[in-house]
RNA sequence: GCCGGUGUAGCUCAGUGGCAGAGCAGCGGUUUCGUAAACCGCAGGUCGUGGGUUCAAGUCCCACCGCCGGCUCCA
């Protein structure tokens, strides 16, 4: 994985600004095309970086207004303008000496600091027309190529990223190198924006927020069968697994912190409540008292593993602004466990989780992807452990047949690890699942077996969550399916629609038969019409509606009528609740009801 | 936490200093209907909260809170 761009143009590292490929150079030209046309409209505004990011390219500007929307358009306006002219980029270079004064006269603080960083002899420029810019390239060779673009957004952005600098002014664009690809991610956007989980959540009513616990959903009715449906389904797979699952306090005294180390490295995340002059936390992991449970009992080397399940809910204190919808919460459920190993099972237990991973994911048409996180500069442990651990991982990894990244020295300090990306059916990635390996807990907390020789020896501790969150995982769920869910996962499944009173009673015996089958049922049996009932049932993407009126009733059938809009004619009620029974069973992905 | 934006009915939004509005949802009635919105009526508001300016504040000013877009951080 080559490293970020940001680290690039501010340490000026690797051969090149811009990783050398056609888009990447498009969009890093685009970025100067930008910053180009911001000094044409406000020459006082001074420079900071501008490279290519994943589907576009971003400029940090210093200046102490930030940019409106107007300002965008206006920009945009000017950057159609450079293009027009069709100017060269152009490249030369300048001694280090001489660029920093060069900055330094045309006040440009950040890019001499930039400058100033760095021990080459030499730096090079890119120059169009009248802009100039510190830069090691590529670029693309006019700026005429630069077509297809568009401003996003602007926002504040730290210098270097450190939220102790300056907040610089940045401007988001994307660019593509067709019309096509550039309307394809425009309309992306868009449905993202349709998407989204806060809306859906409200329209569906799935969850809510309330200014009076911010950052914990209030789960209605409709959202906490979503949540019920996934812990049946994390329990029947754990069952079958050779988990056990515990459950463990929320509330929980500050000496297990201090023991866990959490108190020294984690405190500003925790929340405290003094409880008869002792200080408490809510519990932001479940790992310490794991460690507990597992010292329950003196534990034999044949108990090993030992798989602890422990779906707890965690309170963190996360900065009021990092708070959005449920992707980020202060309060949230982990699909958490705890594995107790030999270092001789690390490998196989490691190996059995990233098939659980591939298990579940694949359940929800989610593609996992893998990055292997090895040992941090400053880390616990010894180099032993850590060469067995990372080991393991990464033969685990390979005997899996995975492509997976490598992130070296990214690693928890306590050991290395697996994070697992999701990417959903628009192409966007999330972060919910952790595999980690923790050298340091079974130290902490004197973690022992008796080992086949009679002494006692220290298990490894495995830390892992799948989901992640239940409600992370439940946002990314309802942008992944639109609010569509399966029907396993639907809050109501089925909708009986009589076509007037007169069917009612049919409709009724329709109904209580499913409810009978434990199928998520509604009667509509409101004073509407029929069309009015269909597209409320659609807009609540209820998966299946049976409409019934005479014929239907004579027939001992329904007319089914999916929430895509197709009419699959009379079917019989039998055949409807047995497949319906089947679908559900089978946690199938798609419709299947009378398709068979 | 920081920068910026924003907050009016359950939802979406109009209201630029002078009587708080619309559509949808809700409720009542009429209608009994064959696959994405029948019709009539009713009700619904501490205009986020607290202060201030003014004869008068949803509207102007200040503070706080929530939310939104980013930064930083993260399951």
């Amino acid at each position: 994985m080559a490293e970020p761009e940001e680290d690039r143009h501010l340490k000026l590292t690797g051969e090149f600004d811009c990783d050398p490929a056609p888009l990447s150079i498009l969009r890093h030209s685009t970025s100067h095309v930008m910053a180009q046309a911001v000094k044409r409209l406000w020459p006082d505004v001074t420079l900071a970086i501008g490279p290519a990011i994943e589907d576009g390219f971003y400029y940090d500007f210093g200046r102490s207004q930030p940019f409106t929307p107007e300002d965008l358009a206006r920009i945009e306006d000017t950057m159609r303008a450079i293009a027009k002219e069709n100017v060269r980029f152009e490249r030369t270079e300048m001694p280090r000496a001489e660029a920093i004064r060069f900055f330094r006269e045309r006040g440009e603080p950040y890019k001499a600091e930039i400058v100033e960083g760095i021990t080459d002899d030499r730096v090079s420029f890119y120059r169009q027309g009248e802009f100039i810019d510190m830069c090691r390239g590529p670029h693309v060779g006019a700026t005429s190529e630069v077509r297809h673009f568009k401003l996003l957004t602007s926002s504040g952005a730290y210098w270097r990223g450190d939220e102790k600098n300056p907040m610089l002014q940045r401007i988001y664009g994307t660019a593509w190198l067709t019309k096509d690809e550039l309307d394809k991610h425009l309309w992306r956007l868009e449905e993202a924006k349709k998407r989204d989980h806060r809306k859906l959540g409200r329209e569906l009513d799935l969850y809510a927020f309330h200014d009076v616990s911010p950052g914990a959903p209030f789960w209605l009715p409709n959202g906490w069968i979503v949540v019920r449906e996934l812990e049946r389904f994390v329990r029947e797979s754990l069952d079958a697994r050779g988990y056990q699952e515990i459950s463990t306090p929320i509330l929980v005294n500050k000496r297990l912190w201090e023991q866990s180390g959490h108190w020294e490295h984690y405190e500003d995340n925790m929340f405290k409540v003094e409880v008869e002059d002792e200080v408490f936390s809510l519990k932001p992991m479940n790992c310490p008292e794991s460690t507990l449970v597992y010292r329950h009992a003196t534990r034999s080397y044949r108990d090993l593993p030992l798989r602890f399940a422990d779906m707890g809910r965690l309170h963190r204190n996360e900065r009021s602004g990092t708070l959005t919808g449920l992707f980020r919460v202060r309060q949230f459920t982990q699909d958490d466990a705890h594995i107790y190993c030999r270092l001789d099972q690390l490998q196989e237990e490691i190996t059995q989780l990233i098939e659980l991973v591939r298990d579940w994911y694949k359940v929800f048409g989610l593609e996992a992807s893998f990055k292997l996180s090895t040992r941090p500069p400053k880390r616990l442990g010894t180099e032993e452990q850590w060469d067995i651990a990372e080991r393991s991982l990464e033969e685990a990894l390979k005997a899996s047949g995975l492509a997976f990244e490598l992130n070296p020295g990214d690693g928890a300090f306590y050991g290395p690890k697996v994070d697992i990306d999701i990417e959903d059916v628009l192409g966007r990635r999330w972060q919910n699942a952790t595999i980690q390996v923790d050298f340091a807990q079974p130290d902490r907390f004197g973690l022992e077996y008796i080992d086949a020789d009679g002494q006692p020896k220290r298990p490894i501790m495995v830390h892992r969550a799948i989901f992640g969150s239940f409600e992370r995982f439940i946002g990314v769920l309802v942008e992944h399916f639109a609010g569509a869910f399966p029907t396993w996962l639907a809050p109501v499944q089925a909708r009986v629609l009589p076509i007037s009173v007169k069917h009612e009673e049919y409709a009724r015996q329709v109904f209580d038969q499913l409810r009978g089958a434990k199928i998520r049922a509604e009667l509509d049996n409101r004073n509407e019409k029929l069309g009015y009932r269909i597209r409320d049932a659609q807009m609540r993407k209820v998966p299946y509606m049976l409409v019934v009126g005479e014929r239907e009733r004579e027939q001992g059938a329904v007319s089914l009528r999916q929430r895509s809009g197709d009419d699959l004619g009379a079917i019989p009620l039998d055949r409807v609740l047995a497949d319906l029974a089947r679908e559900i069973a089978s946690r199938a992905p798609s419709l299947t009801v009378g398709r068979s």
